[in-house]
DNA sequence: TGCAATT
């Protein structure tokens, strides 16, 4: 069963690459969409690279410049092969860099030599960067292979606002070979105290975490400097996903966490953003349909199967403190997709009963017993009547954000006001663990609903 | 207390 599971788990991940390559980005299609490169008009001419091209990566492009306006500066250093602004998947919004191919690989040697950290576009504050991409050191037979940049990168925090790259590199320079240093700065140029510092080892990076973390305090900084390396793409879209929900006032205990579960989580993302745009008016929905869709068909998804996981008393006792106690997916003792779980799941209690606060957002516990809010199978998106469960079982929760700019997404989400849980003693745990959840700048507030003939103490 | 921008 569980392999069964597992293998639909998959089709379903390559329908998502499927229907979004129908609605135009597929990778070998990407110009042709874009109309922007390939010699148009002139069909004579198909498009050939070098087998050795190389894919480069522009970076610090201004967001108002997209394909038609970058075309003509790379041009002139040969024939474009192709050339794709990164945007966005839900929002479509301009990323400020891009892909660029060139037919020849002379081309891109010459581009690259010409422009990278050598001019600085309008509007920006960092020269433009022109450089392979990230995919053209890995795997190539003929490229020499570079370790893997998330081991031996660091972030360092705590800078003082002043210090440049340079006095970062200083700093840094003693414990091996920094091939890059960044300071990260806002859209006004101003540094944010935090830089990225890129070794070439992962034995250089942790010799500088084991000398320098918080071995001194800069003037101003709030603490001493902080060395670590720098997050995971998983740790960087889960805080995406987390810094969106609070801009968008979303609230929805069972999707932030759902961050957790990577790639998997990612392509039913992609899968409903797709699905999503296709049945609207052909072009793109709108951003906040479109995420809302994601977060609806990730919460259908967890009240069906995961949220009703039974978690056993192994699983708590490994997990420590600290560890997220949210298993991974495909979960072996998980109940798969579209069975509906059965009331009183084994252990569910157990996995808090012990006080453990789990923070952070990541630590959400999947497993605290089952949900009784009904809620629609996913293609349906309309929520049902709200449902309350047994006094002692319902959740009331305050300081939800309110920036819902859309009527329609505020009836959406209005059932997520209250959560109720089919036994008192998942109530509790759910409030030992959300209460005090920290979304966007808030924290939520949840305790038990009052019963409705209570008096009310003020 | 701050994690860019690599489809």
């Amino acid at each position: 069963m569980y392999i069964k599971m597992a293998t639909l788990a998959n089709g379903q991940a390559d329908n998502a690459s499927l229907s979004t390559n129908g609605l135009g980005s597929s990778p070998g299609s990407a110009g042709h969409m874009n109309g922007l490169s390939h010699s148009p008009g002139n069909p004579s001419t198909i498009p050939m690279k070098d087998h050795d091209a190389i894919k480069l990566f522009i970076g610090q492009i201004p967001r108002n410049l997209d394909e038609k306006d970058l075309k003509p500066l790379f041009e002139e250093f040969g024939k474009i092969y192709e050339l794709t602004v990164l945007k966005d998947r839900f929002t479509g919004m301009h990323k400020g860099c891009a892909f660029l191919t060139y037919c020849e690989r002379e081309s891109a040697l010459k581009a690259q030599s010409a422009l990278h950290e050598q001019k600085t576009l309008p509007g920006m504050n960092r020269p433009i960067q022109v450089k392979p991409a990230d995919s053209e050191s890995r795997g190539g037979s003929s490229c020499l292979r570079q370790p893997p940049s998330q081991d031996r990168k660091l972030f360092v925090g705590m800078l003082n606002k002043q210090q440049s790259e340079d006095d970062v590199r200083r700093l840094f320079e003693a414990f091996g070979n920094i091939e890059e240093c960044t300071i990260l700065r806002g859209p006004d140029g101003n540094s944010k105290g935090c830089a990225f510092v890129k070794y070439s080892s992962h034995a250089e990076a942790q010799a500088a975490i084991n000398a320098l973390h918080g071995s001194q305090t800069m003037p101003g900084a709030s603490s001493s400097l902080v060395v670590k390396f720098a997050d995971t793409d998983k740790e960087r879209t889960m805080r995406r996903m987390q810094q969106m929900a609070g801009q968008m006032g979303m609230f929805n205990p069972m999707a932030i966490p759902f961050g957790a579960y990577g790639a998997y989580a990612q392509a039913l993302m992609q899968q409903q953003a797709a699905l999503m745009a296709s049945v609207a008016q052909g072009g793109y929905l709108n951003p906040m349909a479109a995420f809302a869709a994601a977060q609806m068909q990730m919460a259908a998804l967890n009240m069906n199967g995961l949220a009703a996981a039974p978690m056993t008393p192994t699983s708590c006792s490994t997990s420590g403190i600290t560890a997220p106690a949210v298993p991974s997916f495909p979960s072996p003792i998980g109940n798969g997709f579209g069975i509906p779980p059965q009331a009183g799941q084994p252990a569910a209690e157990a996995v808090f009963a012990n006080g453990i606060h789990p923070y952070p957002a990541a630590a959400y516990p999947a497993a605290y017993g089952q949900i009784s809010q009904a809620f629609p199978q996913p293609p349906p998106m309309i929520p049902q009547q709200q449902r309350e469960g047994p006094e002692g079982c319902n959740l009331f929760i305050y300081h939800l954000p309110q920036e819902f700019g859309d009527a329609e997404l505020m009836q959406m989400f209005l059932p997520f006001g209250f959560v109720s849980f089919d036994n008192p003693a998942s109530a509790q745990t759910a409030i030992q663990a959300m209460n005090g959840f920290q979304i966007g700048m808030k924290r939520l507030k949840v305790q038990l609903k009052r019963p409705k003939d209570a008096n009310r103490p003020y």
